[in-house]
RNA sequence: GCGGGAGUGGUGGAACUGGUAGACACGCAGGACUUAGGAUCCUGUGCUUUCGAGCGUGCGGGUUCGAGUCCCGCCUCCCGCACCA
């Protein structure tokens, strides 16, 4: 039985030949999957373990874009195959539908954001099914659906009766463009993540969630994911989080009652500190100001840095720039009177926005002093020959009284116990890490459940009266303007107090989108969950996700976010697990010829017409065998026609097969069986390491091992063939779907291939009956032997030594010495 | 500046704990079958070569019987952070 008994999908070249049509097998199989529905999960009767791959959910942006056939490609890999390891695999999909780019377009277009983003989603999800990602179609959802965003707004009214959702007045980050505020995630070098506009600051109320509570767990769970997620994401982890110790230290200020304090990572250095500099755009910078004679040219100099751009406050080369408020604090270790300094290279909101400048020992204060011929006092020894500016290493305590002597660890213990002693300060910890700023003055988003009433406050919404919808965009202005579009909604905005029953307004401002894709992992549990946001129970089950896949983007922004909601849901006893994502893949991206493809580069590549010239499988398998999955694909490098020349190739097996399903395989010529049996396990290897083109380069070598053995081997009789050829069609269900279920089909076998089981390997085939040894002379090799594996070490030795190629190499040299590794190598060391 | 990663044929990339460098492909060349071939199949393909061999994993050292792999010092490229006291 060689041919397929349904519809026939290959056609014939001019000489009769079969030729494999890829759009054919598409059509056909595409149905059957629906019907057979192979990657449904989570059934209750179903006895295998559980597996949760996740791929990180797209934008409806538009249809899928090569980046999304990569991302999903490698994805589907690993969930396709745990799923023929026999796991009970959930791997969802849904959309991260809230968000600018829906607005924008309905701005641009006169039109409802909900109807743009619905016929994305439609789009994409077609172009899913067709790209044969083994989603579970049970289980989506999107988040700009009421029924999902709901449970945002339940969330955030927990974490607002928990004080862990507040609400502050500060400079927040503004893009001018989008007119919205920004989370310090989304400024990328002082550039608006989304539009690339530089940002500026506003003074704004806004809401923030307290994610610095989290900041230590954040660092200290990390360990959990040591190994499982790239050492990279980890690093920027941290250093996001920036944690750092040190000490708060006291200073009186001459002429003011309340001292000032400030946070320093060398107390150690305290003896050293010979200026004082507070962050100029901070409310104590002003208070120091306030009637001294150098009120004028502080405000002149706030006034000359407001013009500076975050861009040019970036370069670090900029000079130092400062002004004198004619105050003075004191040192409280010497008593010593140092002036005090207004400067912007003293950050508001870090710290206490305030510093002891110690110039010897910091590079920035040394350049301050500099210019401002302050004094420079060594009080840490620095090397013989140094010869540098500012010394910031380790070194002997100098000119420091009680610490004078000591080396940098054990001074900074004794002046931290020195300061809580005299009660002039106290050892502390500083973070980088700010508060999530989560208030957006857009429209496309979850609305802030909360009411604001004259006399009662800030007052949540009650969770029963969840959710607060977005109102109808119907005579409401988008164009963004710096307030909330919802504001404009009078009928909606206008409320009664839930407390009082006075009149009150709603909040007009909508949550940060990152705040959706912070939990909706737990969502696909039950999507459809109507009374709390997930099951608790199935939780317990999935959760965490076995493997996550997306791409390094989101190496701070979204992983950062969710580990903290987790970290929250934790404490509320909603989950038992504090990491979400037990191992993580970042995929690299497409690129064309050395750059990211846009429009505007003229270097775009599109999907559909790689899908339409090669077919899903070929664009699936180019993905996949390109290289490691983490890095960037060149397209310009790589060969979807030569991907799909191998699966006609490897579909052609098939059809070279003579014997009957289900033949005693133990039969069949040996070598090639030695060969599958290698393939297999060498691609299952690969696969659970990552090296995705490894497996497909096993795989390819097995259908020329295959190949061979029909043409000039044993022939397609030999029931050797047939057990390659299903172990190829196996081996390529994880990449090439389509090909591996015809394959299948045409090797007599019911659809569907994808869950009949990795192929089982006896272990006797994987021991070789024979290895070749390499025999060296002073470490060239000079001669091969063809050896049992099971040789001895003497024995080999004597075979290696009595060889002619050896005799001849050493040309009447002496022996030193004779390293033999058997059975692979054999070293000889002439005298 | 600080931190991290990476440099292997014409190209993308292989190489388990140090043990045959270049698997598997792309490209190229040649051949078979052909009216034709951008189809298919086969062969070759690191560089140099006085055809003996020599040289080869960014560069220079080192450890070792043996180094792409380990150690030290450079060079280049990429990424992240960027006045975080």
């Amino acid at each position: 039985m060689t041919q397929s008994q349904t519809s026939t999908p290959e056609s014939h070249d001019p000489e009769g030949r079969e030729t494999y049509d890829v759009h054919a097998v598409q059509e056909k199989w595409l149905p059957v999957w629906d019907d057979l529905a192979p990657f449904r999960s989570g059934r209750p009767d179903d006895e295998r373990p559980k597996k949760y791959v996740l791929d990180m959910f797209p934008y409806p942006s538009g249809d899928l874009h090569m980046g999304h056939a990569e991302a999903y490609a490698m994805g589907d890999v690993i969930a396709r195959y745990w799923a023929q390891q026999g796991f009970n695999v959930l791997h969802p999909i849904g959309w991260d539908s809230f968000g600018l780019p829906a607005e924008n377009a309905a701005i641009k277009h006169g039109l409802d954001p909900a109807g743009w983003t619905d016929a994305n989603i439609a789009q994409q999800k077609a172009s899913m099914r067709r790209y044969a990602c083994s989603f579970d179609w049970d289980r989506v959802l999107q988040t700009s659906d009421p029924a999902y965003y709901r449970w945002n707004q339940w969330l955030f009214v927990k974490m607002f009766e928990q004080g862990l959702a507040y609400r502050k007045d500060s400079a927040v980050n503004w893009c001018p463009n989008d007119q919205t505020v920004l989370a310090n995630e989304q400024v990328v070098g002082g550039r608006c993540e989304r539009c690339d506009t530089v940002v500026t600051k506003k003074k704004l109320t806004q809401w923030y969630l307290r994610i610095t509570d989290y900041a230590d767990r954040l660092l200290e769970d990390m360990t959990q994911l040591e190994g499982q997620w790239p050492e990279k994401v980890l690093l920027m982890q941290r250093n996001w989080v920036g944690r750092s110790t040190g000490a708060e230290v006291r200073f009186e200020v001459e002429g003011r009652d309340e001292p000032v304090t400030v946070y320093t990572t060398r107390p150690d250095t305290l003896f050293g500190a010979t200026f004082f500099v507070v962050a100029a755009d901070s409310e104590l910078a002003a208070t120091l100001a306030a009637g001294t004679s150098a009120e004028g040219d502080f405000a002149a100099y706030l006034e000359g840095i407001k013009q500076v751009s975050d861009i040019d406050r970036l370069a670090s080369d900029r000079p130092k720039t400062g002004v004198f408020l004619q105050r003075y604090a004191v040192n409280p270790v010497n008593g010593a009177r140092i002036p005090i300094y207004a400067a912007d290279y003293v950050l508001a909101d870090y710290g206490t926005g305030a510093i002891m400048a110690v110039p010897a020992h910091d590079q920035r204060d040394w350049e301050f002093a500099t210019t401002f011929g302050l004094p420079i006092v060594t009080v840490v020894q620095p090397p013989a020959g140094w010869s540098g500016e500012a010394y910031s290493g380790d070194g002997v305590a100098v000119n420091s009284e009680f610490i004078d002597g000591l080396r940098k660890t054990e001074a900074i213990e004794r002046t931290v116990a020195w300061l809580e002693e005299k009660g002039l300060g106290a050892g502390a910890v500083n973070y980088r890490l700010r508060d999530w700023l989560i208030s957006r003055q857009r429209y496309w988003g979850t609305p802030i459940p909360i009411i604001h009433c004259p006399s009662c406050g800030e007052v949540p919404v009650p969770v029963d009266q969840l959710p607060v919808t977005l109102p109808s965009t119907v005579g409401l202005d988008l164009t963004p303007k710096g307030t909330s579009p919802l504001g404009g909604a009078e009928d909606w905005v206008n409320v009664a107090c839930p407390t009082c029953g006075e009149p009150a307004r709603r909040d007009t401002d909508t949550m940060d989108t990152f705040v959706d894709s912070s939990w909706y992992f737990l969502r696909y549990l039950d999507p459809d969950k109507t009374d709390g946001p997930f099951d608790p129970a199935a939780a317990r089950e999935w959760m965490p996700i076995d493997q996550y896949v997306g791409g390094v983007t989101h190496a701070i922004l979204h992983l950062l976010y969710a580990r903290f909601f987790t970290k929250v849901l934790h404490d509320m006893g909603m989950v038992d697990f504090t990491e979400p994502f037990t191992r993580l893949l970042n995929q690299g991206m497409v690129v064309m010829g050395g750059s990211a493809m846009s429009k505007s580069r003229g270097n775009l590549v599109r999907l559909t017409d790689e899908l339409e010239g090669n077919g899903v499988d070929a664009v699936r398998l180019t993905m996949v065998f390109a290289g490691p999955p983490e890095d960037d694909i060149d397209w310009a490098d790589v060969s979807p026609s030569g991907a799909k020349k191998f699966l006609a190739r490897a579909w052609r097996l098939s059809g070279d097969v003579t014997s009957a399903p289900g033949v005693d395989v133990t039969t069949g010529d040996l070598a090639l069986r030695r060969a599958t049996a290698r393939a297999v396990d060498d691609a299952g290897k690969a696969v659970e390491s990552y090296r995705f083109n490894v497996a497909v380069a096993k795989t390819m070598e097995l259908v020329n091992a295959a190949r061979k053995a029909i043409d000039s081997g044993p022939g397609g009789a030999d029931p050797a063939v047939r057990e390659a050829a299903e172990a190829v069609a196996i081996l390529l269900s994880l990449v090439a779907p389509y090909t591996s279920e015809e394959m299948w089909e045409r090797l007599g076998h019911e659809p569907t291939v994808a869950l009949v089981g990795w192929p089982t390997v006896d272990p006797a085939l994987l021991v070789e009956d024979s290895v070749t040894c390499v025999v060296q002379v002073a470490g060239k090799v000079c001669d091969r032997l063809e050896v049992s594996p099971l040789i001895s070490e003497d024995e080999l030795r004597a075979l290696a030594l009595a060889s002619a190629a050896v005799v001849k190499a050493l040309d009447g040299a002496g022996i030193r010495t004779v390293v033999v590794r058997a059975p692979r190598l054999v070293n000889i060391v002439p005298a």
